[in-house]
RNA sequence: GGCGAGGUAGCUCAGCUGGUUAGAGCGCAUGAUUCAUAAUCAUGAGGUCGGCGGUUCAACCCCGCCUCUCGCUACCA
């Protein structure tokens, strides 16, 4: 299935604009795309980098309503956060584009109504909840009413918290609209679906059979996707934010935001040259996506579906997504504040984007879910960058200017170990090229500091500083060839650290970056100047990290405190609250249900009887640790069965912000079955 | 529960379609060295390749069962 390309279209995945970007996007997404990009340009391919932020969708118009604000602000913001961070971080797109563009209105509305005039989809018409008032349909999340189960008056139109069962608006007794307070009333709205299902023989054997060479993990999530069998999705919604369904009655409504999203790559592209359907339309582009694999399905399954079904584009031919990152042992989490931010760093580490671009690659999660920690950072950093490529570096650069005044010596004889040492040049080269064209980024940035570790070896072996004294000549080869080292990695390394590579290029007064040129050995010619060295990289002190670390904990210590307690929920009766029976009892028995992540099925003493409880608190509790256990039941709810175990009751626990549970305790004096008023 | 991806040296990870003594970097120990940001170079110690069973002349790599982690999903809460 190898084809002839001829030029390239990499995009990079949208970042959502309701947030500032933080190492895992980085990670996943941008350092790789990047490298590869910086790669392909070094050879001298064509090519351009798509990205822009992805606007539209819910979570953007609730942040903007917590806050008061249109969502156009809210986008606004973290467009221009996001896109002068990208930018400090040498991310090198050739547009960075957004999804609130006319460009970008025009292009979604144009794609939807060709599949709309081609008879693509399917039309369904349902009833949904409506606010008068507000004149706008509901989304699940803005109906409270009363739960049919449990009788829980403020459950949510999707689902009950009290008694956890997952609902549908209509189901809730007494509905009432969050936006206006008022009663919702039903009313038809016709929305339009991809029907995905249509396609699911086109797909297997679009990718099971012709892009076996996809990474494991993407191949693998697009088979289970396809094994499950694929449902018609709603390319549409009620919304006022997003791009208008440019059909005629279709007023109030939008396209859903995952189908509007990956047009924005098609736009950006527009934006960015008049000549943007030779990359889109012409089999001889070849199209990657870069993604997290929080992705994989709209790029492998559901926007190659619209293209197809559009027609006259060409599909991706590889999508390396990219697993996820930890920090320090933990899922990075925007919520909880969880992160390193990329702006940040940008401020707190002035000039050290290649730092992190370094540490990112060396420890990306390409085949598996990886841990960034500041130790690693600092160990990476005074290791490997500074230790051995800026020591290298240094080393020869020093040497020259102490034995030939930095001019570049010529070559007398070669011995066997200085050819070796040239060979390897040429092999470390190939065997990177190998590992870009394969998307193995961590292989390709081990082996350009592979050649730096080369360099140091040839310096320890051959030992110029004593044969200086005797042989001359001699240096003179050795340094020739340490410097010819030296030019090699400033090309072979400029896709990671073009920052660095930069600088590097200056100290030695070279400026190519050819891929061509790799493997050569008169890449500085015999009496050609170079300048001073500065340093390359400096050391990370131990206090810098220090600080890191004590930023992330306080600034999450906060967060918890700061998290906004939960509204009150609307007054009721006494005569309601006395309807509830809650007692005092002990837990006699505990034990984990099987095959359940956070059931435990208790046995507790009510001192009315011993009866049997099915509580989700597995994740935060040991069953041993809970005999003997003092807890506040409520008696008298409604048994309900779990996993076929019938559940007589509820145990009260406490819910903090980041969803821990805990045992509402009364106090050691409480017998079994005391009334709790 | 179903599906997917993982579980390889103290740590972070490589190991292609099964084939002789399982690799790298860091860390650790010992030695060499001083041109270099006390950096470098060499040598060494460390693994029953998650567990059990099977296929095979031969398995880290194939098959079955079990177990743990992550993700998606489900009549999970």
């Amino acid at each position: 299935m190898k084809k002839n390309f001829t030029r390239y279209l990499i995009t990079s995945a949208l970042p959502y604009a309701n947030g500032p970007i933080h190492i895992g996007h980085l990670a996943g997404v941008y350092v790789p795309s990047d490298i590869y990009v910086r790669y392909l340009r070094q050879r001298g391919k064509e090519v351009i980098s798509i990205c822009g932020s992805d606007e539209h969708g819910v979570p953007i118009t609730l942040k903007a309503r917590q806050e008061g604000v249109t969502p156009q602000n809210i986008v606004d913001r973290y467009h221009e956060v996001n896109k002068k961070a990208f930018q400090e971080f040498g991310i090198t797109f050739d547009i960075y584009s957004r999804t609130s563009n006319k460009i970008h209105y025009e292009t979604a509305s144009e794609f939807f109504k060709i599949l709309y005039e081609k008879g693509i989809f399917i039309e369904k018409t349902t009833r949904q909840y409506f606010d008068e008032e507000a004149n706008a349909f509901l989304a699940d999340r803005y109906i409270t009413g009363t739960c049919p189960h449990c009788g829980n008056g403020n459950a949510y139109g999707d689902q009950c918290e009290q008694c956890g069962s997952s609902l549908s608006p209509q189901e809730l007794i007494d509905p009432v609209s969050t936006i206006s307070g008022n009663k919702p009333v039903l009313k038809e709205t016709t929305h339009w679906y991809l029907p995905l299902d249509r396609y699911e023989k086109w797909l297997r054997k679009w990718i099971l059979e012709d892009h076996k060479e996809w990474k494991p993990n993407v191949f693998g999530q697009c088979k289970s996707w396809l094994d499950q069998g694929l449902q018609p999705r709603a390319v549409s919604r009620d919304l006022d934010w997003g791009v208008p369904v440019p059909v005629e009655g279709a007023e109030g409504k939008v396209l859903y935001v995952w189908f509007d999203a990956p047009i924005g790559y098609i736009s950006a592209t527009k934006e960015l040259t008049g000549k943007w359907e030779k990359y889109w339309k012409d089999e001889s582009t070849r199209m990657i996506h870069f993604i997290g694999k929080d992705n994989i399905v709209f790029h492998c399954i559901i926007f190659p579906c619209m293209l197809k079904a559009e027609g006259s584009y060409i599909l991706p031919d590889n999508i390396p997504a990219n697993e996820f990152l930890n920090l320090e042992n933990e899922k990075i989490s925007t919520s909880r504040n969880w992160a390193v931010w990329l702006h940040e760093y940008l401020e707190d580490f002035p000039g050290k984007q290649d730092v992190l671009r370094y540490v990112l690659c060396a420890n990306a999660p390409e085949s598996k879910d990886n841990d960034f920690t500041w130790n690693d950072f600092q160990n990476r950093n005074n290791n490997e960058l500074v230790a051995i490529l800026g020591n290298f570096v240094n080393r020869t650069i020093v040497l020259t200017h102490n034995y030939f005044k930095g001019c570049v010596p010529e070559i007398s004889d070669l011995l066997k170990t200085d050819s070796e040492v040239l060979d390897e040049i040429r092999n470390i080269a190939s065997r990177v090229t190998d590992s870009l064209e394969n998307f193995r980024f961590r292989e390709a940035v081990k082996l350009t500091m592979d050649l730096a570790r080369l360099g140091n070896k040839y310096l320890a072996d051959t030992e110029p500083w004593k044969l200086i004294k005797t042989d001359e000549a001699r240096v003179k080869t050795i340094l020739n060839i340490s410097l010819q080292i030296t030019a090699n990695l400033s090309i072979l390394m400029d896709p990671f650290l073009p920052f660095s590579m930069e600088k590097l290029r200056n100290f030695i007064s070279f400026n190519e970056i050819s891929w061509d040129l790799l493997g050569s050995h008169e890449l500085l010619k015999a009496g050609h100047q170079i300048h001073n060295a500065g340093l390359l990289f400096e050391k990370i002190e131990d206090e810098q990290i220090r600080a890191q670390k004590d930023k992330l904990l306080i600034t999450r210590k906060n967060h918890l405190k700061e998290e906004p307690v939960k509204e009150q929920k609307p007054e009721i009766s006494f005569e309601d609250f006395s309807k509830m029976d809650m007692r005092t009892a002990t837990i006699i028995h505990a034990e984990k249900v099987p095959k359940t992540k956070k059931l435990i099925k208790m046995q507790v003493d009510t001192g009315m009887d011993k009866r049997t409880i099915v509580s989700g608190i597995a994740e935060y509790y040991d069953p041993a640790s809970l005999i003997g256990r003092k807890v506040c039941v409520l008696t008298n709810l409604a048994a309900r069965k779990i996993k076929g175990i019938e559940s007589q009751g509820m145990i009260l626990l406490s819910e903090n912000p980041d969803g821990t549970l805990h045992f509402v305790t009364p106090a050691d004096e409480a017998v079994n079955g005391a009334e709790i008023n």
